[in-house]
Formats: structure tokens, sequence, C-alpha cells
DNA sequence: TAAATAGGGACAAACGATTGTTTGATTTGT
DNA sequence: ACAAATCAAACAATCGTTTGTCCCTATTTA
């Protein structure tokens, strides 16, 4: 039959001292003598004994646990930003905790509820496709628990973000697809959500401007995300007289649902069209017609600086909102295959 | 200022009761009068108690915590597998933090290091593909932290898991495969650990046997699942005088890599060489010429019998031991694509 | 009517660790 | 040599909740 654990209590007993000299010697407190320092902690190695975390968390009113929320774990460019957070949160002794919202907000809701009763320290949050309202999360105020925002990040003041600027690349991009010739680039954009900034039309449109080439209204259409959706918008697209010859894409998925529609269509993949698209998936390599480039977004670089922010903010004391808000823009980029 | 979250005994005093009733109270025990109980549900609801779950996991000595390991979440089968396993742990009021051993059996052992730490009430486990001694999960039981192996299994006896047998279906795809006509079918296997079943090995041989013909051991070959592994496999297969006519690939990223490598070398998928692969990646479908068959091993409901079967571990009182070891098999299935 | 019973709560200990305050013993200074 | 300073360790409160035990007061029973 195994003993239960040992506790600070049973050391305390067998040496004959109190809990407080225990707990003292074996953080290495100074006004411990170091016979009794020595003992205890060689009496503690030998009775493998380990600190209580649920003790220590009840206690210091910290869990030492951040939580994590995402839209879902299924695509790589999330499981990215999990190791970034991980790896970071682990050189601080931290858990994390996952949820996926999939993209539901009510989904987002209720695992901001379960992680603020567990009393996470923090949050980290890249927000659902349906999240039009951050309100559920400046709840957290109320109860001292910082939010940090990354990757989709919403688009209102007053708040702390890690994101990836996608502008500059997609000028880029366009600029890329212009100098190969084409002048009928279309982009196949997401769902408009008041909430994301839209960096990839507003690059798209700047480097029109920059190359004096007007922009073809008709050649910015919308998809849902889904295949019936982005087949919906390459169909359009497909339509018109002067069909365009380039397609920018929201990202991957939209990507490759382009091309397989338009394969379908029988045109030649960077030959009759070319496409650009956002993410950069390994799986991608394994495409006979690929996309012909790319923005890469760092997602792991992403997850690990949001999670520094986050224990900047932890370990900051200042009292609430004394504490500037903190917008950290990374740099994308673009990988031409 | 925001007051700090209210506690029992905010409520106890306010009403001039002790706090073991309020505590009893909340908890609809019947040694308290109806009034009493109702004004404290209400007084709590109306001060948004909320119970400090910290405070609970102590007292309890449970932290309502399962852990997770896998060898990484980038696959979107094992992600799958949270979902079901977070499913079933939502159900039961259960919290999931998760581990990605990246099949490095060093990071495995201290990642369960870090969960026994922390408390977790138990751990679902797919091994790292290093694994070969389960020793580190045989150590938990001095703490009474019960474990469920699944989907990688250690072929040992004396152990709770939950696998999917891939015997029956893979007697099925090679069946399938001499039903098309060939004769010569190769299969590429992953790295030998004498610890994981063979179920594959197994039922390739019995497929043979079932159909009289006589098992070419040149034609199985092994990969160490790198690209560059695969490739030389599949080079060593083509450079036979009678060629192979179809691949049994390990998994799906074996059935990409030789998918690519054959096309390199002008062959024709599914006409010169046909491809059979387990796992049923979604991402297949995007392909020119994905798999002709997948063998789908339904990792979400893998995760959540093996959840089923942890909580039926956490709830027996049984003194250890005692309870049987508990062995689900699932079954595989064969998808022609 | 006195005693037994039940109902409704209060009291207090406990979980394991941390930490402010005290106490006692030894050393230092003058 | 005696007060003061220093050191080492004990004491005790505390975090929020749960739970075994005890107590008081009505109500019921013989």
């Amino acid at each position: 039959m195994e003993h239960k654990v040992p506790t600070i209590k049973e050391i305390a007993k067998k040496l004959n001292i109190s809990v407080s000299t225990v707990s003292r010697a074996l953080h290495d407190h100074p006004s411990i003598g170091l016979r009794t320092k020595m003992q205890v902690q060689k009496l503690a190695a030998e009775m493998n004994y380990e600190p209580n975390q649920t003790a220590i968390q009840f206690k210091q009113g910290k869990t030492f646990t951040l939580g994590l929320i995402l839209p879902n774990l299924r695509e790589e460019y999330f499981s990215s930003a999990i190791s970034g957070v991980e790896d970071a949160a682990f050189k601080h002794n931290y858990n994390v905790l996952i949820g996926q919202s999939h993209d539901l907000v009510d989904r987002e809701r209720n695992i901001l509820e379960t992680m603020r009763k567990h009393r996470v320290d923090g949050v980290l949050v890249s927000i659902s496709k349906q999240t039009n309202s951050i309100a559920h999360f400046e709840q957290l105020d109320k109860y001292n628990i910082p939010v940090v925002f990354f990757d989709r990040v919403p688009d209102v003041p007053n708040i702390h973000s890690v994101w990836c600027s996608l502008y500059y690349s997609t000028i880029e991009a366009v600029t890329f697809l212009f100098k190969k010739g084409h002048r009928q680039v279309a982009y196949i954009q997401g769902p408009q959500s008041l909430n994301i900034k839209n960096e990839r039309l507003e690059g798209y449109i700047e480097a029109h401007k920059r190359e004096k080439i007007a922009v073809n209204e008709s050649l910015i259409v919308t998809t849902d995300l889904s295949k019936e959706g982005t087949e919906d918008a390459i169909e359009k697209l497909l339509s018109f007289k002067t069909r365009p010859t380039a397609i920018l894409a929201f990202n991957d998925h939209v990507a490759l649902d382009t091309i397989q529609y338009a394969k379908m269509k029988k045109l030649k993949i960077n030959k009759d069209i070319s496409v650009v698209s956002y993410a950069n998936w390994p799986i991608t390599s394994y495409l006979d017609s690929p996309p012909i480039a790319s923005v890469e977004q760092f997602p792991y670089e992403q997850g690990s600086r949001a999670t520094e922010l986050l224990f900047k903010l932890l370990n900051t004391k200042l009292p609430e909102g004394s504490f500037p808000y903190e917008n950290i823009v990374l740099k994308s980029e673009l990988v031409i295959h």
C-alpha cells in the first residue's frame, strides 16, 4: 500500500520543527539556519516531497494557468500558434487550457465563462468569425483577468493585441502579379465582419494605386468560406467577358476550392489563371498546382509574442487601466513558390 | 473600483448565519429550512456568487482536470481526437490539459511530470513513436492517477486502452486490391517499435492467405516516415523487375510522399500504380490523384470512448487493482474514394 | 407531563502552504 | 557585565469550502 503523497506537515513532524520553518527552509529563507535548512531539504528529497500545487494556487489566488481560445485546432495554422503559446507558457511554469470556439460566438462565450470560473490568470484569444462584440471579454476586467487578442484581432480601440499585418505583403503580392503581366487581378474576400481589420482589401487597393491601375469593383467578390460560397464567387468571376487572369484568395482554403473549381472548368492553373493565397499550408506542396505564392503569417511567433505580452501584463502591479494598451504588429512575408 | 469576488463568508455575514449553513443551502442539503435556503440562494444570485474552484479543488483533493498527451496537434487526426476528449470531458464538467510530445519520449515524460505535479485526476495518452517502455506511466499508479491509452497503444498487458483495430480493414483493403486485379501489392510499413501493435502487417499477410497468394517479402519495405525515408522505400519497390502495381501505405503522409514520388517518375496514379492508405485526411480530396481508398480510424470516437473509460475508472471506489483492465477495440472502416 | 424525536442551524476542524508577528537564545558592543 | 542587537525558529492567522458533530427548540409520543 502506497502512502499518500508527503506534505510539509509530515516533514515538520519527523524533524520536530514547525511547518513554517520547513516552508521557509525549502524556500531558502534567510532566517533559517544552515543546519536545519540542510536537514529539511535532505528529508524532503528523500520523501519525494512535492509542493501541493492546488494548495498553493488556493493560497496565492493564482492558478498559474492561461486560457487559450481558438476557432479550431484542425487548421495547421492554429496548431502552430498553440505551440508558440505553450512554449512561452512553459518557460514561465504556466499551464495552458485550450478551448475551441468552432467559430461560434456562443461557444466562445461559454469557454470564456468556464475559464473564468476556473480562475485562469489570463486569456489569449483569436476571435471567432461570428464575434462582433467584445463585451464578453471586457467583462473579465472586473475579475482582473487580462486579455490579449492575437491573430484574429477585433478592430476596436483599447485592447492588447498581437497580429500580423497583411497590408504590405498584400501590396507585394498584387504587385508581384502585376509584374507578371496580369492586369485583371480578382480578390475573393471573406465575410465582412465589422470587427476584423481589412488589410487585405486595403493592400489590394493600394497596389492598384501604386501601379496606377484602376480597381475594378466587380473583381472583388465575397465568399462565406464554405466550398459552395467560394464556388459561387469564382463562378461569378469566370462569367465576365474579360476574365481575371489572377486571383488573390482570402486563405488557403479558399485557394484550394478555387483551384479545384477552375480545374474542373478546364482552366490551367498558373497559366490561364494564377492564384495567390494567405497562410502557406505545408500541404499545398503536395498539390499538382499549388498557389503561385502565399503570404506567411508566422502563427508560432504570434502565439509566443502574445503570451509574452500577457505575462508582462500579469507581472505589472500598476492599478487597473494605468497600463498602456499595447498592440504588437508583426510583418507577414510573401513566399513565392 | 470593483469589489473582489464574493465568497460564501460574505453571504453568511450579510444574512447573519453561519458559513456552513450557506454552504449547505447552496447544495440543497435537507437539514436546511426552506426559508433560509431561498434567502441564501436569492442573495447568492444577486451577488453573482460563484464557488471558488481553487478552494474546492484544494479541499477535495481533486482538480477536475484531465491530462491529454498527444504526439502533436498538427495532424487533423489528433485534433479530432481532442474534440472527442473535450466534448466528453465537458459533459462531466472537467477541463483538459493538453500536451504535445512531438514524438519524443523525453518530452512525453516531461509533460507527464508536469501534469502529475499539477495533480490532474487522470491521464489520456497516445504514445510517442519513441516510447518503448511505459514505466513512466506505471509510476502514476503510486499517485492513484489512472491512465487510459488510446489510438497508439503499447502492446503490453495490464493497461486500460481504447484503439481502433486495423486488422480487418487491412484485409479488406488488400483484398479490394486483389479483386481489382492487382497481384503485386506492396506494403510500406512504419518504423518497427516493439510496443505498437502491428495489425497492418498481420492483415496484409492474412489477406494473402485468404486469396492464396504468396507473400513476397521483398514487397514489404520500411520507412522512418520522413519524406526521404519514404522515397527510399518506394525507390526500392520501383527498382524491381516486376514492379508492384499497388501500394498499401502506412499512413496518409507516406501515401502523399509516395504519390508525389511516383508522379515524378512519370507513373500514372491509380493506373500504373494504385495507393491505399490509412487515416483518411479530408485534404486528400484536393489532390488530383488521391489514394484510391483509405482506412478510417475514427479518432473522435476513440477520444470520447477513452475519456468515458477514464471517468469510469475515476468513479470506481474499488481498491487499487481490483478493477479489471479494460481494452476497447473499435472497428476501422475501408473508405473507397 | 415528562421524555423522546426531529428539524434547523451553529461550531469547529480540516485541506497544505505562506507569511506577519513573537519569542527565546546567543552574540555583540561599550 | 549588562543592555542592545542579531539570529533562529515557533506561533498563529489566513485563503474558501466542506463536513462531522453538537446544540437548541419545537413538536410528537407514551
